[in-house]
Order: structure tokens, then sequence, then C-alpha cells
DNA sequence: GTTATTGTTCACAAATATGTTAATAGTGAA
DNA sequence: TTCACTATTAACATATTTGTGAACAATAAC
């Protein structure tokens, strides 16, 4: 529940917004309470932190699992990086955290595999790299898109709906990559 | 210089870093001048804001403006984006900045417009809507990159190699794309 | 009912960040 | 030189954030 509040503050008023004070206010309790809970100012942060990266994990993988045609799939991603609670937490991750940890160790590390697998099965030639690679375009146009999406959207010169079709338009051509990708490489072979 | 310090501080320790005490005992001078200079600490960050705006603006004009041939670019851009200092920017940007607003109005607006111009020319049909998804996938894809590269590559498995072969393999796969969706684009008209 | 545990509030304390003022030193122009 | 202006510092003042402890209420176990 507060954590919830914490979240809202993040996503509206960035970094700053995360003061106990105002989010014990948000919530209508006194800011010693909710120091009483977390240990520290501090302690509540990582609280957040991880229960977000929880949330965002947990997104995905409804995304993921659900039986819903591969082509929308992507188009399901980009649209959960825009939504503001999750790329203000990937925007909080990437400022403060120096290391190159990955989002989680655990669960998120099996779905991923999933994924990979899936994708794996649809090139001719199973080539995990180029799985990996296409993966790896997907979600860091994604991330990028969540993160600054509408100020590209401006120096493009792209109109609102145009913007709003990108994630369609990448979905269609992915999976051509793929298929262009493996024909070349039965060539080479 | 100042501002230089205030950058390190911010690519090094995030938003916390970036308090006019610290930056002051960082630079060798009291925190009463930095005040005197900047009117307040927020104005001191608005000017860093600004500053590392425009330095990064520079750094793409100077990839986009370089003789270099076409496929290295997109290789730069993404080795642009993963440098500390201009990967925390954007997600700086993405955390404070509420509005959609583009990165700047003037210089860079010209220069977009020229890779737009450069790009379209390149496809058969100068189809703009097609150029302008390419152009906004590749830089979508490297701000990504910068700001979460490492933490995917761990949770995809990636060797440090490949990811650092990431940005070739793209700019190996985005002409074709062009290519590929010119020809479909031929057959439909 | 008593007891222990937990959650909560309040008043205050400590720490940190920001802003102010007066004094001082340099710098260039008249 | 003298004057005006700017840069700089140090000490102080204010504001904001975080933390502490005692007191009190609620709750469940015994």
């Amino acid at each position: 529940m507060i954590l919830a509040i914490a979240g809202k503050r993040l996503a509206a008023h960035g970094i700053r917004g995360l003061n106990i004070k105002d989010i014990a206010q948000d919530a209508g309790i006194n800011h010693g309470t909710l120091l009483h809970h977390f240990g520290s100012a501090e302690g509540m942060r990582t609280a957040l932190l991880t229960n977000l990266t929880e949330a965002l994990i947990a997104d995905m993988s409804a995304i993921l699992n659900s039986d819903a045609p591969a082509d929308t799939i992507f188009v399901e991603l980009f649209r959960l990086m825009s939504q503001s609670g999750h790329n203000k937490l990937l925007a909080w991750r990437a400022l403060e955290d120096a290391e190159d940890s990955p989002l989680t160790e655990g669960p998120s590390e099996k779905l991923i595999q999933q994924i990979l697998d899936g994708v794996t099965r649809r090139i001719q030639g199973r080539d995990i790299t180029l799985a990996q690679n296409i993966i790896f375009l997907a979600l860091s146009s994604a991330v990028g898109w969540g993160i600054c999406g509408p100020a590209l959207k401006q120096s493009l010169g792209m109109s609102r709906t145009q913007q709003d079709q990108f994630p369609a338009w990448v979905s269609e051509q992915l999976p051509k990559l793929i298929q262009w990708t493996s024909q070349t490489l039965l060539d080479t072979y």
C-alpha cells in the first residue's frame, strides 16, 4: 500500500518525490510509522526498487505467457515499457545502479530463457546468437521507446498516431528480419 | 569547469551526487561561490541539464557529419549512448521531465532533418514514414542499449563480446530492413 | 484479564542541504 | 590611483530530510 503510493510519487515527481515525509503524508500516516516499517528512508527506497522490479517482471511474464499471437507480443511489450511506472523504474535503476546487475536473479531468468528458446525454435538453423540479438533489439528498443519515445517523436517530426503505430511496425519487421537472416545463413552453409 | 565536475558526480553518484556542497568540495571552492554563479542549487542543475544535452547533441552531430561509411554510423551512435555521461543524462531527463519535450529546440532540429533526408533518399519510393520508423528504431534501441544494455546482456546470457558486437549487427540489419520493405512496397504499388 | 507484541503518534533531535550576509580580494576602466 | 564591479570566502541562518524515544493504542496469545 505504502509502496504503491511511493511508486506513484516516483512516476509523478521523480526521485525528489521519494522522501518519507511526503510519502507518509500522501498515505495519511505519520512518517515515523514509515521509518518503523522500513528501518530507514534508504530501506524504503530499496524496498520500492525491488517491488517495482518485481511488478515489471510480473507484467512481462503475463504478456509472454499469454496465448496471444506472436506478433502482438512485441506490441504489448512496447506498451508495457511506455507505462509511467515501468519506464521511470528503468531510468531510476540506470541512474542509481553503478553495477551491471541483471534485473533480478531467480524467476525472471527462467522466463528469459523461455523466450529465448521460443525465438530460437523459429529460426532456421536454431541460431541462438541470432535469437539473442533479435530479443536484445526488441527489448532495448522498447526500453528506449519508453524512456525517451515522446521526445524522439518530437525531434523526428512524427505524428502522434505514427508514434503509436511504431510498435506494430517493429513487430512486423522483426520476424522478417529473422527469416531474412536465416536464409542467408542457409546460403552460407 | 564546475559543470564538468557536476557531470562526473551525476555519472558516479546519481542525482544524490548533485548537491552544491559536494560539488563545490570536489571543485575546491566554497559552496557560496557556486550559488553566486548559478543563483540557486536548482539553477545549477538546470544549467547542467542544458549543458549535458548540448554535449550530447554535439557528439551526435560529430558522428553524423563525419565522412565515415554509413554502416559505421550506427555503431558509433550505440557507442555514444553507452557512455556514462550520456546515458545518465537521458535517464535523468526521463525521471525529472514530466513533459514530452524534444531534446532541444534549434540546431539539433536541422540535424535530425538532415539524417531523415539522408535515409529517405536511400529508400525506394522515398517513403518518409518508413525512414522515420527506421531512425526511431535505431535511436530508441541505442538509448535502451545505453540505459540497460549491461543488465539485459546478463539476463539474456550474452557474452561480453556478443554484446559488444550487437551495434555492428544492428547496423547490418537496418539497411537490409529498408531494402526488404521497399521491395514489398514496390510489389504493393 | 494479563501479557507480550506490534503498530502508531507525537515531540524532539540530528543531519543534511540550501540560502544569506558581510567582509575581503582581485580586476579592469576612468 | 580611485572607482565600480565581480569573484570569493567564512560564518551564520534557514529549510528540509531523516532519525530517536517515550508514550499510547490495538491485537492476539496465554
